[in-house]
DNA sequence: CTGAAAGCGCTTACAG
DNA sequence: CTGAAAGCGCTTACAG
């Protein structure tokens, strides 16, 4: 195949004018049936490939979207992102825009540098999945630009932001767990390490005021030090009978942890995770667990994004994606 | 910041032209130092950046590299070629160019249908990653522009290739196990499955061959069905002492196996994998195992498309880039 | 050292 | 219905 065919090489093979080939091959008024057809064939037959640059060039746009993704988020048992960000490049595609995935190396994030698409003029747009740090957070909303938060929000600004229903995701889950018989239940998470280990804690903590059951202190267990690095768990003298946890594979861990001290699981303890990644079907038993939209949530990121370019004042808020409880092996009925 | 400054604009603050501008901001010669200087202090504080896409234009490159993965391959488990692809676009980026990734839809692959981007023209080169069906390979291959073929090659095309030293680390494997004193030694995986899964077969019997042990057809033990499906082990009546296999994932379910057997691993048999993925660590006991050299790969694969951007007729053939084993605990020395 | 002219491939607005 | 002119933002080749 060629690749250098010009709508002038076209045009000057059918003795007209290049405006008129840019307006059949565009669809557009102001050419006669018969002429529009002649051209398009014309252009398949000499392997005519349109030129976006120079349209881009004409009115000012990249069509590029670029996903920032915080590199500390794409290590070995986090595909979870990349996930996302396949999601939301397919639709992006299907609404005539490219994503362009930039994974954010800790050390731009550090000497905030921003992506050199951006310097380049060739975004129009930027999604951030997944939260930076405080001050690179700033510096991406100074950028003149269409900007939108992706599985996290920030408290202070009202950045359009979609998350996951952390909160109702976790609720659900306790109810379910106390429509089980359980009363004395656990919450498995450093509640200062982010935010939705909080919101999820949040969630657990509503479905229990709402039975009236008292939320004791010994019962919210830390599984990681502040900068996330797991660490042994600190189990109360009096042990609960369920346990929700604030990811799966903190599940898993947990399960592994109780299995080692001679319990069964579900028989001794329920345990509940969230996310339905792959921890949530290697362990033994599988865990019932809350599993994230994302399809959903990459579908209203991109909407956002695009109706933001489109006019740039538009303002979503914040959106709660709900996900969806994934029943599984892990909790047992109580009487 | 504004982002609508041009190099007419820095051009008529200063009153000078824009071809002045242009070649101050280039870095290129035929300005005095002092203009220069005034130059790119004004475009710093009047936010100028650099439009690519006028570049694009005058050259006819579009800087953009795009990466094929065939939609099958990025599965749940399967972040392994995001993570390749994590590589290659910071590298591509070093380099000055950007890594488009295309997750090709299975549709798309049934259909031939190509990325818009190269009907759009703006990708000067392809890195197609993971073995497509051949039709489109063959399509692929006949589109006129670089291209390079990243964890597999093809027997009948001469299309430069990046593929993993399957053969010499499983070899070295074997060598390891024999080493440890194992003679009867199973291979699992379906020969004719994959190129790496039988080249890794390759390998094995190279290592067989050359310490006159005989191989035993009993003991190339099916791992999965001819689409890929996992399927039960067969095992032979006289059993091994170690099994070589053809990936982590299928050593972890053939521990799990022989454990609900009520074998002991290593004490009983001893396994060992292949890819250092997940599973590795995730099996208990944490499998020795082959690490591939992503980066390396990633690296490689760079520098063929690129200078294969800058002069079409460079040919590199196919490279095997050499893995590195993992000691962990699944092999035991027998006498 | 500096800049006027032409061109990259397309589209828009206007004239015929 | 058709097309000449101008322009998007930059660079190259050439002239002064």
């Amino acid at each position: 195949m060629k690749s250098n065919v010009t709508m002038k090489d076209i045009a000057e093979k059918l003795n007209v004018s290049s405006v008129t080939v840019s307006k059949a091959l565009n669809d557009k008024e102001g050419v006669s049936e018969e002429l529009k057809e002649k051209i398009k064939t014309l252009a398949d037959e000499m392997g005519y490939r349109y030129n976006t640059m120079a349209k881009s060039m004409k009115d000012g746009r990249s069509y590029n979207v670029c996903v920032i993704i915080p590199e500390r988020y794409t290590g070995m048992t986090q595909s979870f992102y990349l996930k996302i960000y396949q999601s939301i490049a397919q639709i992006l595609e299907e609404s005539g825009y490219y994503g362009i995935i930039h994974i954010l190396p800790g050390d731009d994030e550090e000497k905030l540098k921003l992506p050199r698409i951006y310097h380049e003029r060739r975004v129009d747009g930027f999604i951030m999945l997944g939260q930076p740090s405080k001050e690179y957070n700033q510096l991406i909303q100074s950028v003149d630009m269409p900007l939108v938060f992706l599985d996290f929000y920030d408290e202070h600004d009202d950045v359009d932001a979609v998350i996951t229903d952390n909160f109702y995701g976790a609720y659900e889950l306790t109810n379910y767990l106390i429509k089980q018989g359980h009363r004395d239940i656990a919450y498995v998470g450093n509640l200062f390490s982010t935010s939705s280990i909080q919101d999820r804690f949040l969630g657990y903590y509503k479905s229990l005021l709402e039975h009236k059951i008292h939320l004791k202190q010994e019962y919210v267990i830390s599984d990681r030090d502040d900068r996330g690095e797991y660490i042994e768990f600190d189990f109360p003298d009096q042990l609960p009978t369920a346990f929700v946890c604030n990811c799966d594979q903190v599940a898993h861990l947990l399960i592994d942890r109780l299995q080692k001290n001679g319990y069964k699981v579900p028989d001794d303890f329920s345990v509940v995770g969230f996310d339905n990644d792959i921890y949530a079907t290697l362990s033994s038993p599988s865990l019932t667990t809350v599993e994230v939209d994302i399809e959903e949530m990459a579908k209203t990121a991109v909407k956002f994004i695009c109706e933001k370019m489109d006019n740039p004042s538009a303002e979503f808020g914040r959106i709660a994606i709900k996900g969806k409880i994934i029943f599984r092996e892990s909790v047992r009925k109580v009487m």
